[in-house]
RNA sequence: GGGGAGGUACCCAAGUGGCCAAAGGGGGCAGACUGUAAAUCUGCUGGCGUACGCCUUCGGGGGUUCAAAUCCUCCCCUCCCCA
């Protein structure tokens, strides 16, 4: 294997990443990989609690994609083990653990997902139950020996909880040791993370300098803003694209962001030239953002969906169109909840009725919001009132706030 | 082991017998405005066949009362101080 030299893999691994800890050791580590001709292990854990990969998690499997195209071998490690203890990370309050069978469905969906932006057949994958599941009590409680309490507690989140007088659990500070043995186990040079992540990357060095082994370099990378433009892209804040997503849904998501928050996304999730990106810069925000949505809905749809998505997009929410594909919803004459039978044969169907039994909304309460809100429109028309009624026999056009639509069949009374 | 403080709706947080479906903030949804944005303004934000009506909800069970988120009791959970 014939490396790069230093000089030109350091920028590479450099634009983007948040923090090096510590630069001049990755740089012995590369020379001396280079003068060996021995690739660099540079070891990423995935928490198999996200059964969807979303823009989020490929910040960093992009730089992991750089190490990969440096010729370094990159090691995924599916925290099955860890998973079943929850990393706090982030989070005010315990997580729940998860059981051992969702943790295995979800690493199955996750591993599918990775292939989209690392070259899976150049990736080693482990499952760290490998290792950790062999440890025993006594295993464990010598590693835990390398560790103080002090130390734990410098970890923001435990710290701020610690504070505000909230639980933390024992089994928590299991967590970053089981991640640190990783790091072990495998004889890591570089562990990449989110900079939330900086604590257990840092364990890690720990505890391989406890077991004789060269500290490993902790490469951390911003985390990635979810569409609010504020707190974290998460599955659980509902605030992400999932690279799974239809590409008209990653495309118009995608301009919905914030116009500051663009070019964050720019930096972060595209390899836009910078002097292009100037460029864009100058012209008309929208012009850019369009860009951006194309840009990375092309990554996962190609430049045919990107394409597609793009024209999608404009027919629907520039000009107000409706989208091409509405789905249909029968609503039986018995009425779908129950069987009450209503409304009664012949009769009109109450607008607010007709909402929920399509599945528009969930309650009648909520209908009956919408409507008094003028969110609701039948045939391209605004209802006025929760009055209003629709003939059986029928086909709608209803339309919920601003995107919402559904063809609605009102089958006959009979 | 001893002492003290807590558990309220999606989240934070008021409320300590009726005026409480429960203040306020956040979030969310909707409307206006726009570039589909952001910001801003306004409204809504438990459910129910359309309701100055009924039902369910203040950690869980039981009780007192005409009436309980509020009082009593047992249980579960969390935090702090001391040991």
């Amino acid at each position: 294997m014939e490396f790069r030299s230093v000089d030109e893999q350091l920028p590479i691994i450099r634009r983007g990443a948040a923090d090096i800890i510590v630069e001049a050791e990755l740089v012995q580590k590369l020379e001396r990989s280079r003068r060996t001709r021995t690739p660099l292990r540079v070891k990423l854990g995935l928490d198999p609690t996200a059964p969807d990969l979303h823009l989020g998690h490929t910040v960093v499997l992009r730089k992991l994609r750089d190490f990969q195209d440096l010729g370094h071998q990159i090691i995924v490690i599916i925290g099955d083990f860890t998973g079943l203890i929850g990393d706090p990370t982030g989070r005010s309050e315990t997580r729940k653990p998860l059981t051992r069978n969702e943790i295995l469905a979800n690493a199955e969906t996750y591993r599918a997902q990775l292939g989209k932006v690392i070259d899976m057949a150049r990736t080693r994958v482990e499952f760290n139950s490998t290792w950790l599941g062999r440890l025993t009590f006594e295993n464990v409680i010598r590693e835990a020996a390398n560790l103080t309490v002090a130390r734990m507690l410098q970890r923001e989140d435990f710290a701020a909880r610690y504070i505000a007088e909230r639980p933390i659990s024992l089994h928590e500070f299991l967590y970053p040791i089981a991640q640190a043995y990783d790091s072990v186990a495998l004889n890591a040079d570089v562990e990449m993370g989110g900079t939330d992540q900086t604590f257990n990357l840092l364990v890690g060095r720990d505890l391989q300098r406890a077991h004789g082994q060269e500290p490993q370099i902790a490469l951390t990378v911003p985390l990635l803003e979810g569409l609010d433009g504020v707190q974290k892209m998460s599955k659980s804040y509902g605030n992400y694209v999932g690279i799974n997503e239809k590409p008209e849904d990653i495309y118009g998501k995608l301009m919905s962001v914030s116009d500051a928050m663009m070019w964050r996304y720019f930096e972060l999730l595209t390899r836009v030239p910078e002097s292009e990106i100037g460029a864009l810069r100058s012209g008309h925000p929208m012009e850019a953002k369009k860009r951006l949505a194309r840009t990375i809905t092309a990554q996962y749809h190609g430049e045919r969906g990107a394409v597609d998505a793009e024209e999608h997009f404009a027919r629907v929410h520039q000009q107000r169109d409706m989208p091409e594909e509405i789905e249909t919803a029968r609503v039986p004459a018995s009425g779908a909840a129950g069987g009450k039978g209503f409304p009664p044969k012949g009769s009109a169907w109450p607008v607010w009725l007709v909402l929920k039994e399509a599945g528009l909304v969930p309650s009648t309460s909520e209908a009956r919001r919408m409507i008094q809100q003028g969110a609701v429109e039948v045939d391209r028309r605004r209802v006025a009132s929760t009055e209003e009624t629709l003939a059986p026999g029928g086909a709608y056009l209803i339309q919920v706030g601003k995107r919402r639509f559904k063809r609605v069949v009102l089958e006959g009374a009979g």
